[in-house]
DNA sequence: TGGGCGATTGTCT
DNA sequence: GACAATCGCCCAA
């Protein structure tokens, strides 16, 4: 099916689900890596404590208000990349969080770029591993998957999946009672379970 | 102006 | 299962 922005504009927690099973390509000069999405989670902006938006609008985090169906990338721990894309209409902030896949297309690209990975699952098992696998740098920032090196193919119909509470999120949500996880169940690409454990507080 | 910390991963025991 | 690596952003002062 092809990119339809208006799948965008409704909350990522309803986008969510429907992101399992979508095949993200990015093209780059060393050629084309696939990825289908197997795990994603939702992030509900300025509502949810655990978004980068809940403090408002800043300069990292302002592709999130923007046009839905734009790559919004982040740098994390002072060495990773992790991408979202972005939901909800312009001035909303909301996105999904792409959080492992499974490599269908450019394998030996993606092997390449990831050294660490002794098993193809490895390869996208993560959100930054993902990121590395797909040669996605945060100068990939703000990109449309409608058109450019970034291009997201949307499955014919919706996948089976299951739901879960978020994990290495500090917030519980702010008592929002939702679905924040996402995953197709038996896929060996989607990352085991982890619960979060709070950090001592003294 | 500076300290704390994060939507994580790889390595070591 | 525990922990170090590592840097940009936010908030407090």
């Amino acid at each position: 099916m092809a990119f339809d922005r208006t799948v965008f504009e409704s909350p990522s927690v309803e986008v969510a689900p429907l992101l399992l099973g979508a095949v993200l390509s990015h093209h780059t000069d060393d050629g084309l890596v696939s990825a289908r999405i197997t795990e994603v989670e939702a992030y509900l902006g300025e509502l949810d404590p655990g978004s980068h938006a809940f403090r408002g609008q800043g300069k990292k985090n302002a592709v999130m208000f923007g046009e839905p169906g734009h790559l919004y990338t982040y740098f994390t721990y002072g060495m990773h990349v992790c991408a979202n894309i972005v939901c909800s209409p312009e001035g909303t902030a909301s996105a999904v969080l792409l959080r492992a896949g499974e490599i269908v297309e450019g394998l030996d690209l993606a092997r390449s770029r990831r050294t660490t990975s002794r098993t193809d699952a490895d390869l996208a098992m993560g959100p930054a591993r993902l990121a590395v696998a797909l040669g996605i740098t945060l100068a990939d920032g703000g990109l449309d998957l409608a058109d450019g090196p970034m291009a997201l193919r949307m499955p014919g119909r919706p996948s089976p999946f299951a739901t879960g509470p978020r994990t290495g999120v500090s917030g519980d949500g702010g008592g929002l009672d939702f679905p924040w996880r996402f995953w197709m169940p038996g896929e060996p690409s989607v990352s085991p379970y982890k619960p979060h454990v709070p950090k001592k507080r003294y």
